[in-house]
DNA sequence: AACAGGGGCAACCGCTTGCCG
DNA sequence: TCGGCAAGCGGTTGCCCCTGT
């Protein structure tokens, strides 16, 4: 295993179209940036700095034993030293630092104060929501690997990423019923999701805010949860028994998430020479593999193909982690493949109907196979009813969540994912290129 | 107003990694 | 190849402030 390969909880690496379903909620956020700047203040203008310093220095030091050495907070003029120190003669050797620099402290102590606090190029004050998504984000992928994350913050240090991932991050992740370690559902919150599976109308729905409701999402989430909706087993028993109609023409898929963002794809399964699965309704067209993501709150849109590697947007190269474009290659085509097909089976099978809302239409193909944002005109799928609008429109609408939220906030289950053989290697071990992937950092 | 508990965060600890002789 | 040193890094600690009672 790379250095820097991303993996799952079970070792298995991911794909980095993971990295595609990037998440955050919209709730409100409690500004820190008044309180913080005031006790920057206070702690620069306290009095008893001194006092403390004094005592600390008492202590020693463990790694600069030979010396008597100063712990503790930094004084104002300790930093005023080091600060000058620094700016003048640079820190070629660290451990040379204090004594150069008129300062009682260990090199190391120097070292990180001066990375963590006095640093020009540091931006202070509360994050941004872009950078809590970027943390949110990458932590998914890489874990408790502050320093690499922080590469992707500029301005920001390892010690400040995960002072504030411990103090804020996690706890959201803790109350919207996800593990912050490996950001799938906390087995509590899985339990209510799933159920007991006697009756999907009845079963409980988690929200985006980790509240749960037990009627039919009574409570009301303060951000939108990305509902997807499947086709329930009813569905899938109607597929296995009647199939879909010969003269079908390709399906098209629109998975609509309500938070605003909006992905279809059309698949080659014959191509792929995958099994048919029984309910999958995927037809051989031809065609590659199409997604493609609307932000509807920001108006932007983009497409990852996955047949062709290539998309509409070099963000998304980068966060598929090739930034020459070729982020894509015919194994994730493959994976993506059977991770829908996973996730029907998986959904189906165990009732979960959770949340795809695939809706089976006649063609004409749109241009690459995808009708944005239209009223798709079709047959929908056979569905069970579970409340009285999805009843009527024979839709099972159980509001799997996500496990993020929020507005414009998506994210899949890894482990489901990952059950589902979306992770490199998947399709019959067409994802070399992919094990070869590393996170660019 | 006083107190207690919790949260935030700077700093420390100790292990790992990389470099060099 | 090995040992020593310095730097890097993640986990932990402990102080101080804030907030609720």
């Amino acid at each position: 295993m790379h250095k820097g390969q991303f993996t799952s909880k079970r070792g298995v690496p991911f794909c980095v179209c993971f990295r595609l379903y990037i998440h955050c909620w919209a709730g409100a956020r409690r500004s820190r940036e008044d309180r913080v700047g005031k006790r920057k203040l206070l702690e620069r203008d306290r009095v008893e700095l001194g006092e403390r310093g004094a005592r600390s220095a008492a202590m020693g030091h463990h790694c600069c034993s030979k010396q008597k050495v100063k712990r503790g907070l930094w004084s104002p003029e300790e930093d005023e030293k080091l600060v000058k120190y620094v700016t003048a003669h640079g820190h070629s050797c660290w451990s040379a630092v204090p004594k150069h620099a008129g300062l009682q402290r260990c090199g190391k102590s120097c070292r990180l104060r001066w990375i963590n606090y006095l640093r020009p190029d540091l931006k202070r004050g509360t994050f941004s929501e872009q950078e809590e998504r970027t943390i949110i984000d990458v932590h998914r992928i890489l874990g408790n690997r502050w320093a690499q994350i922080a590469k992707h913050l500029p301005g920001r240090t390892d010690n400040e990423v995960k002072n504030f991932w411990n103090s804020c991050i996690k706890k959201k992740l803790i109350a919207q019923g996800l593990d912050p370690k490996t950001h799938n559902l906390l087995p509590a919150s899985r339990t209510l999701l799933h159920g007991n599976g006697a009756n999907p109308s009845n079963r409980a729905q988690f929200h985006s805010n980790g509240a749960i409701a037990n009627d039919g999402g009574a409570v009301a989430a303060t951000t939108q949860p990305f509902t997807i909706s499947s086709p329930t087993k009813a569905a899938y028993d109607t597929a296995v028994t009647v199939g879909p109609p010969p003269e079908m023409a390709p399906a098209i898929y629109d998975v609509r998430n309500t938070a605003g963002m909006l992905m279809g794809h059309e698949h080659d399964q014959a191509a792929a020479g995958a099994e048919p699965i029984p309910g999958y309704p995927y037809t051989d067209n031809g065609g590659g593999v199409l997604m493609s993501f609307r932000d509807q709150n920001a108006g932007l849109q983009t497409s990852m193909d996955f047949m062709n590697r290539s998309s509409s947007s070099p963000s998304m190269d980068h966060a598929a982690g090739m930034p020459n474009g070729n982020g894509f290659s015919q194994a994730m085509g493959t994976a993506f493949v059977d991770v829908t097909a996973g996730m029907w089976t998986t959904a189906v099978e165990s009732g979960m109907c959770a949340g795809i809302e695939v809706t089976q239409q006649q063609q004409p193909l749109a241009p690459q196979g995808l009708v944005h944002g239209e009223e798709v005109v079709g047959r929908p799928i056979v569905m069970n009813g579970a409340g009285a609008a999805a009843a009527d429109k024979g839709m099972d609408m159980m509001d799997v969540s996500s496990v993020y939220g929020g507005a414009g906030a998506t994210a899949f289950d890894l482990e489901l994912m990952e059950s589902c053989g979306l992770f490199c290697g998947a399709g019959g071990g067409t994802g070399n290129a992919l094990e070869q992937l590393q996170w660019d950092c």
